[in-house]
RNA sequence: GGGCGGAUACCCAAGCGGCCAAAGGGAGCAGACUGUAAAUCUGCCGGCUACGCCUUCGGAGGUUCAAAUCCUUCUCCGCCCA
């Protein structure tokens, strides 16, 4: 089996490691355990945090042991870096909560059966009970202000006097380099991975095991991603990709996939998928011969969806991709596949007795449509389809016989929106 | 505390007595093209019982036949002086 460094440094995952040849050796030589951090400041992870999921998995795939910290210690502080201004605070329930919901979804793309494998522990477990004062002469005392101070994502923020950071924030660093070493001392763990943005509060931990422990450890940071089209990775239409099929449904995670721009495809094959690459350089010559063909992105598209929402959540994503860019009227749908294909359609339920309904008076009822004036707009503009089929006439009323299947009224709104009526 | 300059629709930004629901740009939405793409082009982008009407230009009040535009005052922001 190839070196996982090797592995991961071909698939894309390295960006910069401390002591690259120290690491080798190290992974080389001995079953390492090493560590993923990642915040539970909502309530699910995204699929930026995949990207961590992956190395892990790869890393441990080669023999070696994940811990995936939930930060329920830190994730009640906030770390500061990309953040212009200051984090809400969580409450107690809410980081649980949240702990909770990640560690389903990380046991879906690592082996948890047991500790000795794969864990993830949260660490407030050995951040909550540290006594102020004693942090301050145990960790404190190795952390030199004007050095921190010279952090970017501290000093962005000195100079900001708009937004300013709080003490609480800007001890982030210091308990998070504390992880490390707490970590090195009580599970053996000796290397740390993270995003590129990481890396000062990487090597701060390494520096700090150094100077508690006299501990060597290491830290790999993988490139933050862009996408090529500049969009902002791992957002769709400005909201976030979750990994939670209740915040972001497997159809939706499905289309962001499906919808890679072609430079990034062969990109994230090798970041998302546990393709093999000869696979994924078949793919990508496929795409260049053939572009509109988009092969790579249905294959990238199914992969990820299938490691996060299983066999099911796949066939279903696909199955309402094929009903809502079909051509078909939808009026022979039966009720079954109707539900499932819009399962994440905002639903509406109305009256029945308001039958026969105008269109503009519908649409803005099913929230299509802010305003009459906008329903009429879209109308004129040939941008509404009721049933997959287009209206052109903005004085349409809805009747029964519009009813699919006796209940429901599909309404889409230019080539994506949907939005159902319920008429009960 | 004093002086000056600002505050306009989602954001930036024109307008400085009637021709202003308010230029322009961006974002957004829809259409054409296309590969469920990018780029490009077109239209829309306060509301309504819609060729007309109503509500908007930081808040309140006033002048005027008529105000985003003038006056008073209040709030907030920027710069300068103390």
């Amino acid at each position: 089996m190839d070196h996982p460094l090797d592995t991961l440094r071909r698939r894309g995952f390295i960006a910069d490691v401390t002591d690259a040849d120290g690491l080798h050796a190290l992974l080389a030589d001995e079953r390492v355990t090493f560590y993923y951090g990642a915040d539970p400041t909502a309530t699910s992870l995204h699929i930026g945090n995949l990207i961590g999921m992956m190395a892990m998995a790869w890393l441990q795939r080669g023999g070696h042991r994940p811990i995936a910290v939930a930060g329920g210690g830190t994730g009640r502080i906030g770390d500061p870096s990309g953040r212009d201004d200051e984090r809400e605070l969580l409450t107690e329930a809410q980081v649980e909560s949240n702990i909770t919901r990640i560690r389903e979804q990380l046991s879906r793309v690592l082996d948890l059966s047991s500790p000795e494998v794969g864990v993830v522990l949260d660490n407030h477990d050995w951040l909550g009970g540290l006594g102020f004062v004693d942090f301050l002469r145990d960790v404190g005392k190795h952390f030199s202000v004007n050095q921190m101070i010279t952090r970017e994502s501290v000093r962005r923020r000195l100079e900001e006097r708009e937004h300013g950071i709080s003490y609480t924030e800007f001890s982030y660093q210091l308990l998070q380099a504390y992880d490390f070493a707490h970590l090195y001392a009580a599970e053996g763990c000796k290397l740390q991975i993270g995003g590129s943005d990481q890396w000062g509060n990487i090597t701060a931990g390494v520096d700090l095991t150094r100077r508690l422990h006299g501990g060597r450890v290491f830290g790999l940071v993988w490139p933050l991603l862009e996408r090529s089209d500049g969009k902002k990775f791992s957002k769709s239409t400005g909201e976030a990709v979750w990994l939670a099929a209740d915040e972001t449904s497997p159809y939706a995670y499905y289309q962001w996939f499906r919808n890679v721009p072609d430079a990034d495809a062969a990109k994230f094959l090798r970041l998302f998928t546990f393709l093999p690459l000869d696979d994924i350089a078949a793919l990508e010559a496929e795409l260049a011969v053939d572009p509109a063909g988009r092969a790579a992105q249905q294959v990238l598209a199914e992969e990820a969806t299938r490691l996060v929402h299983g066999d099911g959540g796949l066939a279903g994503a696909k199955r309402a991709s094929e009903i809502l860019f079909g051509e078909a009227p939808f009026s022979g749908l039966d009720h079954r596949t109707l539900s499932d294909a819009f399962s994440e359609a905002p639903t509406v339920e109305v009256p029945r007795s308001r039958l026969p309904l105008g269109l503009l008076d519908l649409m803005v009822t099913a929230g299509a449509a802010t305003s009459n004036s906008e329903a009429r707009r879209l109308v004129e503009q040939g941008g509404v389809a009721i049933n997959n089929a287009t209206v052109t006439e903005a004085t349409r009323t809805v009747g029964s016989a519009d009813l699919i299947d006796g209940t429901t009224v599909v309404i889409r709104i230019g080539k994506k929106r949907y939005h159902l009526a319920r008429f009960g």
